[in-house]
RNA sequence: GGCGGCGUGGCCGAGUGGUUUAGGCAGGGGCCUGCAAAGCCCCGCACAGCGGUUCGAUUCCGCUCGCCGCCUCCA
């Protein structure tokens, strides 16, 4: 079976069949630069790494391109607010934003471009688009005449007549049609500009994803994605200018979109104010714990944030974790490494061993639309079966230190794909030694009963963000995230 | 008003026309333990409501109720 997902477009499942064998090109809309990115924004982000990593994992060559939009309306009023220039303020969320993502353990798209360094080619396609009669200019403005252009809608599934007899399309002077879209905006006084034959100004924000996306990724290209509030008018005005340009179908070969995140029920948006930021999360939990709370649930859904949603996903992971840590004590040198190279291209094919059928579970499952949730439930299910494990093989008994090297490989395989690490693999030998001494300490002391003493060092350890479990085979220990103060 | 989606056990969150289950968290009981912790085992008459199709529907169809998104900037 091959990788099936959700077509937005379609609105069906397909077959994944890219322009090109064994290529992904994918283009993400990514952020305007003018604020803090919230947790909501950070879910989408994380989905669309996270398919971009099963892809390879999966044996594809994938192209990842993604955008900053460092011209907008919000940045120049972000700049006055901030008594700031728009550079500065580009330049300052830009970076906001990467440090972001690494928390979250986002890897970086191949591309990431900039909008202001695009301004030439955005410029060419507005003449093209003009010359070929969609586009008209008007003091300076210009903007897209959706009415010249036929299938207009067919992303969303609405009409120009179902627009136009909702009441919240607001006019504006010199445009034809309530829904035609600036293309390029002429600048106000003191406003960033480039030159044009129009005038100074600038682009339109839906210009600059189709000109850098068919930039980089040319025309037709397999994935583009982004979260569902952008499919109107952002992306169907996407589709209306690339294609008239290009006189081609389609512009892209499938379209994604992410749900949106709720908070109590009610999106979460900037412009609502009811957000938390990604960096507040990730001050209260390891970037780890966000990632799994924002994986466990489909991507095309709806996903409520609550602190509670949060701290389930921090147990769920901290039982990972746990097993992990109980598996390397109990295996020692046993243990097996660390995968290196993730790829699967023929599925769990040729895999033997008891790891291999969660293995080829977990692929099933995410080849299905991407179908995380089950893949979470596959690799708990082995989690549960490895821990049976744990206590035998940590007698010595080897059939079970057979399966808990397998099951312990598989596990380390699946979820090294979906981006989790389990916090420092190593400590420092002085921390090995000095836990070391202070277990010896503790053991003197239990032997003897003094088990006051023998829980004050356990006691003070959990403080440090030592957990200590004794087991037949001796105490094993672990790091834990020690709570962070949030704030 | 138009378009789209959702309603699953205390909570989060998958999935399916039928012999047997998602999974996690929380909860109850047990085993293990000096006590813990971790872990394992067992448990809780889920599928909004009402009709219809069917031998059989949580899963298909219709209606009702409730919720959400988009139609304006928005991940």
């Amino acid at each position: 079976m091959s990788i099936r997902f959700h077509d937005s477009r379609l609105r069906t499942v397909v077959e994944l069949d890219t322009r090109d064998p064994g290529r992904v090109a994918m283009y993400v809309c990514g952020p305007t630069v003018y604020n803090l990115i919230h947790i909501g924004n950070a879910r989408t982000f994380l989905w669309f790494d996270f398919i971009r990593q099963y892809f390879e994992y999966r044996g594809l060559q994938v192209t990842y391109v993604m955008n900053y939009t460092d011209v907008d309306d919000r940045i120049i009023e972000r700049a006055k607010v901030e008594g700031s220039t728009t550079d500065a303020v580009t330049e300052k969320y830009t970076r906001a934003f990467e440090d972001d993502m690494a928390a979250l353990g986002v890897t970086p798209a191949d591309v990431l471009s900039r909008a202001t360094d695009h301004i030439g080619e955005m410029v060419k396609a507005i003449e093209g688009l003009i010359e070929r009669g969609v586009a008209y200019a008007t003091d300076g403005d210009v903007f897209y005449s959706v009415e010249k252009f036929p299938s207009y809608g067919k992303l969303s599934g609405r009409s120009l007549e179902d627009m136009r007899a909702g009441d919240r399309v607001n006019p504006h002077e010199g445009k034809k049609h309530p829904l035609d879209f600036a293309l390029w905006k002429a600048a106000k006084e003191g406003e960033p500009s480039w030159p044009s034959p129009w005038g100074p100004g600038r682009p339109g924000w839906h210009i600059e994803c189709s000109v850098m996306s068919t930039t980089y990724l040319g025309t037709g290209f397999d994935i583009h994605g982004g979260a569902s509030d952008l499919i109107f008018p952002h992306h169907e005005n996407e589709i209306a200018q690339a294609e008239a340009l290009a006189d081609t179908e389609p512009f892209v070969r499938h379209w994604m979109h992410a749900g949106l995140v709720q908070m109590e029920s009610v999106k979460m948006s900037k412009s609502l104010g009811n957000v938390v930021l990604a960096r507040e999360v990730v001050a209260a939990y390891p970037g780890e714990v966000a990632r799994y709370w924002a994986l466990t649930g489909s991507y095309r859904t709806q996903l409520s944030f609550s602190d509670e949603a949060l701290a389930d996903a921090a147990q769920g992971y901290e039982r990972w974790s746990t097993f992990l840590a109980a598996a390397k004590h109990a295996l020692g040198p046993d243990m097996p490494p660390a995968p290196q190279h993730l790829h699967r291209p023929e599925g769990a094919d040729g895999l033997v061993g008891p790891g291999a059928e969660y293995i080829g579970r977990f692929i099933d499952a995410m080849d299905d639309d991407f179908n995380s949730s089950e893949a979470f439930a596959v690799v708990h299910e082995l989690v549960r079966e490895a821990n049976r494990r744990i206590e035998p093989a940590q007698r010595g008994e080897t059939e079970d230190r057979e399966v808990l090297s397998s099951l312990a490989e598989a596990f380390t395989e699946m979820t090294t794909m979906m981006g989790f690490h389990f916090g420092p693999t190593e400590s420092p030998k002085l921390v090995d030694d000095l836990v070391q001494y202070l277990l010896e300490l503790r053991d003197t002391a239990r032997s003897e009963k003094e088990f006051e003493r023998a829980d004050a060092i356990r006691s003070r350890l959990a403080a440090m963000g030592v957990a200590i479990e004794d087991t037949a085979a001796g105490t094993r220990w672990r790091i834990t995230p020690v709570p962070k103060e949030s704030g």
